[in-house]
RNA sequence: GGAGGAGUACCCAAGUGGCCAAAGGGGGCAGACUGUAAAUCUGUUACGUUUCGUUUCGAUGGUUCGAAUCCAUCCUCCUCCA
């Protein structure tokens, strides 16, 4: 099966401007391809994955990924979305998150020898003179046919800012430069960046009268329609210090039944021929999938070893007999404590399980909480050091959250 | 620049002097039921030293015994005109 057959039957493409060119540029390894990532937070996240599995498989497959990321148009702010307050990022910042990433990236994309690049369009973008590049790519963009495209669309009701508007030159300018400087020929995004591809590929077209193409991935959604990888915490981030490699492990074991078979073959590597045994899979059955996400994910992600070790931490807390010892902990200070004692509340409130005492009173009063194994019967219940001493103590959030302090 | 309209909690949205920590819906969280699923039902959803107190209705001042509600100024957004 060629790579673009198995993009395809994983579902992972959404539309492509020409689907033999990119066929044979792809299957040859003939692509040097781009993907653009906003350095709006310190790590990459799920919504991110999707991406970065795509440039994995296509590097495997001999093509060149270049990974660009948007200090130019960071330090404008994204203007997608609603926000009221757009943070002005400084360089140091965007400095920082692009090392990140480029870090995280490492995981998925071999950067050595010239097999892949990482650029920022910082670089260019900022030099550009607000005349001169009017005059060059200006003349090539038509307001009309801008208006129609259908993110823009959507916006035109709400209302559209000029800087918004402008962002489809901008990424389109990101293209046709590195169509120049890196031979760049493909670009590939979320689906929903599809009408900012074409700008690019409508531009290159005009300027350099040379085709260039553009290929955008399925977003992944809930079977709800909704973005995967979100929580009510925010993003489901990859770097094992904003979220730890068994709560990522555990937000794919609860994934809907609906969505596992869908999420096995967009994102792992899981081949198909398995897949297709597990579609018959019904009820609780589909519990052994959902295991098999979850590890196959957290082993991408992070590491066999970890994705094992969260796998056994799952087990034992769910079904008995399992290691514990990997579950998240919190390691509290002298300073934590009052009189060599803690609260039940402001226990939960120092190990993140409540935002504040009024949340974790509430919790308790609900009956939603329990200490090694009893329920806790009121907010007024105190744990002293030696509670906290050796294993600590095991606090159940909930029917699936666990936590462990120690001392 | 002119005329009008709007800004309420995580989101949508009621409320137009005291009974308002603020209806209703969505979302979230918890309980029951389950398969660490979904659906359903119940409770809950500003903060705290919790029969009470403190801070909240775009911002700042003011009127009043008392303001989300009235007045002034400012900010933001929308619609129509230019």
């Amino acid at each position: 099966m060629t790579l673009y057959d198995e993009l395809v039957a994983r579902g992972l493409i959404a539309q492509v401007t020409d689907e033999e060119e990119i066929k044979d540029l792809i299957n040859h390894g003939k692509a040097t391809f781009y993907i653009g990532f906003d350095p709006t937070a310190d790590s990459l996240h799920v919504g991110h994955f999707m991406a970065l599995n795509l440039m994995r498989r296509m590097q495997k497959a001999g093509n060149r990924p270049i990974a660009l990321v948007g200090g130019g148009t960071g330090m404008i702010g994204d203007p997608s979305g609603r926000s009221d307050m757009r943070q002005m990022m400084t360089t140091e910042t965007i400095q920082h998150n692009c090392d990140r990433f480029k870090e995280q990236m490492s995981k998925f994309i071999d950067f050595s020898e010239g097999k892949a690049f990482m650029v920022n369009n910082a670089d260019w973008l900022l030099k550009l003179n607000y005349v001169e590049l009017l005059r060059e790519v200006g003349a090539c963009f038509s307001v009309n046919s801008m208006l129609r495209a259908e993110c823009y669309k959507q916006r035109m009701e709400k209302g559209l800012s000029f800087l918004e508007f402008n962002y489809m030159i901008m990424q389109s300018y990101d293209y046709y430069h590195m169509y120049q400087t890196l031979g760049c020929n493909l670009q590939c995004g979320g689906d929903d960046q599809w009408s900012n591809m074409l700008g690019g590929t409508e531009l290159i077209r005009r300027k350099l009268g040379k085709d260039a193409y553009a290929l955008t991935i399925t977003l992944l959604l809930t079977s709800e329609g909704k973005k995967m990888g979100k929580t009510q915490g925010g993003a489901v981030w990859l770097d094992p210090e904003k979220t730890s490699p068994y709560e990522f492990y555990q937000y794919w074991r609860n994934v809907e039944d609906a969505d596992v078979l869908h999420c096995l073959k967009m994102l792992t590597d899981v081949s198909l021929d398995e897949i297709s045994t597990m579609e018959s899979w019904e009820g609780s059955q589909l519990n052994q999938a959902k295991d098999r996400l979850a590890f196959e994910l957290t082993r991408l992600v992070h590491s066999e070893e970890e994705a094992a070790k969260a796998q056994e931490t799952a087990r034992g807390l769910f079904s008995n007999g399992g290691d514990l010892a990997n579950m998240p902990t919190t390691t509290l200070t002298d300073e934590d404590l009052t009189d060599g004692a803690i609260g039940i509340l402001d226990l939960m409130v120092k190990c993140g399980l409540a935002p504040s005492k009024k949340e974790a009173r509430r919790l308790v009063e609900q009956g939603g909480v329990e200490v090694n194994g009893e329920k806790v019967a009121s907010g007024s219940v105190v744990y002293t050091a030696e509670n906290l001493a050796g294993e600590g103590l095991m606090i159940k959030k909930g029917k699936k959250i666990f936590h462990r302090a120690v001392l």
